[in-house]
RNA sequence: CGGGGCGUAGCGCAGUCUGGCUAGCGCGCUUCGUUCGGGACGAAGAGGUCGGAGGUUCGAAUCCUCUCGCCCCGACCA
């Protein structure tokens, strides 16, 4: 019974196999599972009404800042990709490649590639290139300006290792791309942009980040200047949840978008491109699950709350369900976040403690038991996932303060998730320091140790390059929030020399 | 792509080194009965070309060759 009790409905823990139970997790609370494709993963309707909401709430946020969204080719021509010097080199590993147009079949019957394509086709791995083209034409003068449109896609990118959510060799994400007549309001909008980003992550995932620029090492292939936001998983290593990158003139260069300005002088555009993936739901498990399985958080939530209707025989199935269904209506006409509470009423003929147990693996926010008894007394037993509180309610009370206790709910683990990030980011001042906070005590089987280390950083590439040759730590960013982290200058404790700020430093996926 | 681990029922595994009865176990599933407020118990069932293709052998899950896939670590990346 004690022992019971104790077990956890993930095994292996988080302390004990943090890779594992992340998988465990995903198959748990029936997110997303491989596919027969090498890489590629199926989202289950529970992972993808995530996504859903992502895209309704994000979707939302474009809009408001003035973008509108349009879809562009899955296919690239070879050449378009070949345009960007740097964007080839990042890209070309991983590119698919459609090299013919249809199937023949063989002398002993099998399908054969047939038709070769003159030019081949490159599966995007982002759309830089091919909107830059189309951009081309629709730009002809400064009254053109800006553009700013989003597209909803998904793009393929053959990794050699994928996890699911994390790196999937195709994923789903929106990509914007903008084109706007000065470098001013290009890095704007890259920066505006950016904010959205954190804004989502930290109210709407409840999944705090810190905003900052790339490194030049770590920026993306072809862009100036890439803005990142960065999370901190629960295995302390370092996500990166979504980038906007301002690109200066080099895909307007590559790709001939050019204006006419006032002074009827010929200009090459200012570009910009942000995006996040299916990736963040990997963020949202690897910042709120416990060793339960899924929490989610109520403003993403597929549904808020579950009714688990309780009863021995038919003569109380029919009361019990009949409770159930009016308790069901009273809570639908309840709204959270500007939109009705989603409930529904578990009458699978399960289990009670398995229909539970499956519930509080997907991570809803509140259950609801409904039994004789309750109903009796007027009563609902709530049991609420994030703190694992279980408390019986008047019917009516439990009704009326929804709205509030999920909005408690949102905030306890956004709190949650900043405190867990506060103990385990600080500043460190010595090599040797830095050199052990990053070094597992077991070699053999590691544990999870390290963190966010906000150190100095002389600016140099070279000691970027040797810490990450020795610990496989990498600046995660430079941050751009001056009253979180403050520009003091220091010393480098790499190379003694001057460094104008702290760095974040982190392992990361 | 380099190093390591692993593919046997829906899931988790044993059996493989040392070839040999009809390929097993746990969970799950089906039916019946007893149960039922946090992962029930009993009984009876269903379910496998042992990842795939070749080969060796009287005989292959087991040995050999090739191949596909998954997981972990590394390099690369959202």
């Amino acid at each position: 019974m004690c022992a019971k009790a104790a077990k956890t409905a993930i095994s292996p823990r988080r302390d004990e196999d943090y890779p594992e139970w992340y998988q465990q997790v995903v198959k748990a609370a029936d997110l997303a599972e491989n596919s027969p494709v090498r890489g590629c993963m199926v989202i289950k309707p529970w992972g993808y009404s995530l996504w859903e909401n992502i895209q309704r709430d994000l979707d939302a946020m474009f809009k408001a800042t003035g973008h509108v969204n349009a879809y562009f080719p899955l296919f690239i021509p070879k050449s378009f990709i070949e345009k960007e010097a740097e964007h080839v080199d990042g890209f070309a590993k991983e590119c698919a490649v459609v090299t013919h147009s249809r199937l023949a079949a063989d002398e002993n019957g099998k399908l054969v590639p047939a038709g070769e394509l003159e030019e081949p086709l490159i599966v995007r791995p982002t759309s830089e290139t091919i909107i830059g083209a189309t951009y081309a034409k629709w730009v002809q003068s400064y009254r053109d300006l800006p553009i700013l449109v989003n597209q909803w896609a998904n793009v393929v990118r053959w990794e050699m290792r994928t996890r699911l959510f994390l790196r999937t060799a195709e994923f789903l994400w929106q990509e914007g791309h903008t084109v706007h007549a000065t470098a001013e309001e290009a890095e704007e909008e890259t920066r505006k942009m950016l904010d959205v980003y954190a804004d989502f992550a930290e109210n709407y995932m409840a999944m705090p980040v810190i905003r900052g620029h790339k490194t030049a090492s770590e920026r993306f292939p072809g862009a100036v200047d890439t803005l990142c936001i960065e999370a901190m998983m629960q295995d302390r290593k370092a996500l990166q949840a979504g980038t906007s990158h301002f690109l200066g003139q080099n895909f307007a260069k590559s790709c001939n978008i050019q204006f006419q300005n006032e002074a009827g002088q010929l200009q090459h555009a200012w570009t910009t491109s942000w995006g996040v993936s299916t990736r963040l739901i990997g963020g949202m498990i690897m910042t709120h699950a416990d060793d339960d399985g899924m929490v989610v958080p109520p403003r993403l939530a597929p549904q808020h709350v579950v009714i688990l209707p309780i009863y021995r025989d038919p003569a109380q199935r029919g009361e019990v369900l009949a409770y159930c269904e009016a308790l069901k209506k009273d809570i639908l006409a309840q709204r959270y976040d500007g939109r009705p509470i989603l409930v529904s009423v578990d009458d699978r003929d399960l289990r009670g403690g398995e229909k539970t147990w499956g519930w509080i693996k997907k991570g809803i926010p509140l259950r609801v038991e409904v039994g004789a008894r309750d109903i009796a007394e007027g009563k609902v037993f709530v049991g609420r996932r994030d703190t694992g509180e279980k408390a019986a309610f008047p019917r009516d009370e439990f009704v009326a303060t929804l709205p509030q206790k999920l909005q408690e709910i949102q905030d306890n683990l956004l709190a949650r998730a900043k405190k867990f990030r506060a103990d385990n980011m600080r500043e460190i001042n010595t090599k040797d320091e830095f050199y052990e906070f990053f070094t597992p005590k077991n070699k053999n089987k590691p544990e999870v140790h390290g963190g966010f280390a906000l150190c100095h950083w002389n600016g140099s590439a070279e000691v970027e390059a040797q810490i990450k040759a020795d610990l496989n730590v990498t600046i995660r960013c430079v941050p751009l929030d001056d009253t979180e982290f403050p520009p003091e200058p220091g010393i480098c404790p790499f190379s003694g020399e001057p460094s104008p700020r702290r760095v974040v430093f982190a392992k990361s996926y």
